[in-house]
DNA sequence: TTAATAGTGTCTTTCAGACACTATTCA
DNA sequence: TGAATAGTGTCTGAAAGACACTATTAA
């Protein structure tokens, strides 16, 4: 069976602290299922795409303007009925952006929105789903990798990287132990001599990525106690 | 752009303690690539699957003639270069069985072949990055995660379990913290009153699934020591 | 100086690894 | 009894958490 295949990415920022979704607002024609409901800015492989990556770089280019900090293959889906038109297949992906670099496609009514509404509504095909099993592949790799980092801008502060991780587990962690945990993982690096204030405190040092992805042997969040 | 989807289940079992691949030799024939390579036994999705789920299912029942132990999704690929014809997406999966359950298909030549051998071949298309990617994830997940008690028998001992780990770690444990990491953990239950004796020494208390899947807080091989 | 935040040092607790010990079977 | 494997108890060292301490800025 020949069918079409569709890229989904679920593209995540964080906004005053908390995780949006980039969602558009699908078109009020005919023969369009979904009119107006809100879903995932999806893509379709073109011939011309030299492999899946390309596709995907191709579509998140076109939807947010600019190169994103982080891309993952989330998982694909495919039924009967998730297009009431045919069998599909989607296949989708994790990205995670800086909103502040991205000015939003007007035309096709692109907008961010809070994780925990968009829960909330009822998006287009079977978009609830993807979102859901985004959100959790990000939140147990909050748990033991280095995956934050790609919320924040290039340069930016210890402070600010625990605030990342504190905002996406949903409870503090100690910054002693934070320091040194992130320090022997060893995926940032200290930019010499250049230090940031905020606000009218202690400056505090500048760091940036050093390597891309980094998975600790243990997590934050320490599960099994009862 | 329509295409064809392939999905190609790798297909794993421990064989006297070592790790195997189902792979299944192509045929000879005209315009059919790869002729007389070793493969991935992969399937199509057809019209009458409810979804991918179901497409896998029958298509490991196919292959196998059993339900498999353990099944989940790896990774999609595609291209335009692997399958010289065209386009393609595959949809690959790792699915663990049990061997001794399994009555090879002779008609399509399959069979168990060592992992580090099948490495070593030259599979059809991108087969071996495809048998790579997962032999990388289970390795992971062994470090992780309950995954192992799905090359077992459904009745098994604790040093069994712990030679799984073993074999696929590659390095010993000690049986103390093992045996209290895996109680703790919670997903193995003893079968009361059943024990089962291996050669003529103190027999073995026999355990069995409590739940499909844990994942532990902490990594068995540790890693970040230099 | 104080307020506010950045960053460090130290004590305690927890958990995994090392390893010695006991238990149960058969010959 | 000894050989072989199953299973437990105890000590130790490393890492995480708690928390008090120092450092640096602006007002």
């Amino acid at each position: 069976m020949k069918l079409f295949n569709s890229i989904d990415p679920v593209i995540l920022t964080l906004i005053d602290g908390k995780l949006h979704v980039l969602l558009i607002e699908r078109p009020n024609k005919e023969n369009e299922p979904f009119p107006n409901y809100l879903s995932l800015p999806g893509g379709e492989l073109l011939e011309e795409d030299y492999d899946l990556e390309a596709s995907i770089n191709r579509i998140l280019k076109a939807k947010t303007g600019i190169e994103v900090n982080y891309v993952e293959q989330l998982q694909t889906f495919g039924n009967k009925n998730r297009d009431p038109r045919s069998w599909t297949v989607s296949i989708s992906y994790i990205a995670i952006i800086n909103h502040e670099k991205v000015t939003l496609n007007e035309t096709n009514k692109a907008k961010w929105v809070s994780v925990s509404e968009a829960k909330k509504m009822h998006l287009a095909f079977d978009h609830n789903e993807i979102l859901n099993i985004a959100i959790q592949r990000v939140n147990n790799k909050v748990n033991y990798s280095s995956l934050p980092i790609h919320f924040l801008p290039e340069e930016f502060t210890f402070p600010e990287l625990q605030k990342v991780y504190e905002e996406i587990l949903g409870e503090t962690l100690d910054k002693s132990s934070f320091r040194s945990k992130i320090t022997d993982a060893d995926f940032i690096e200290v930019i010499p001599d250049k230090k940031i204030k905020i606000g009218a405190f202690r400056p505090a040092q500048l760091y940036k990525i050093k390597n891309q992805i980094h998975n600790f042997d243990s997590n934050f969040k320490r599960k099994n106690k009862m």
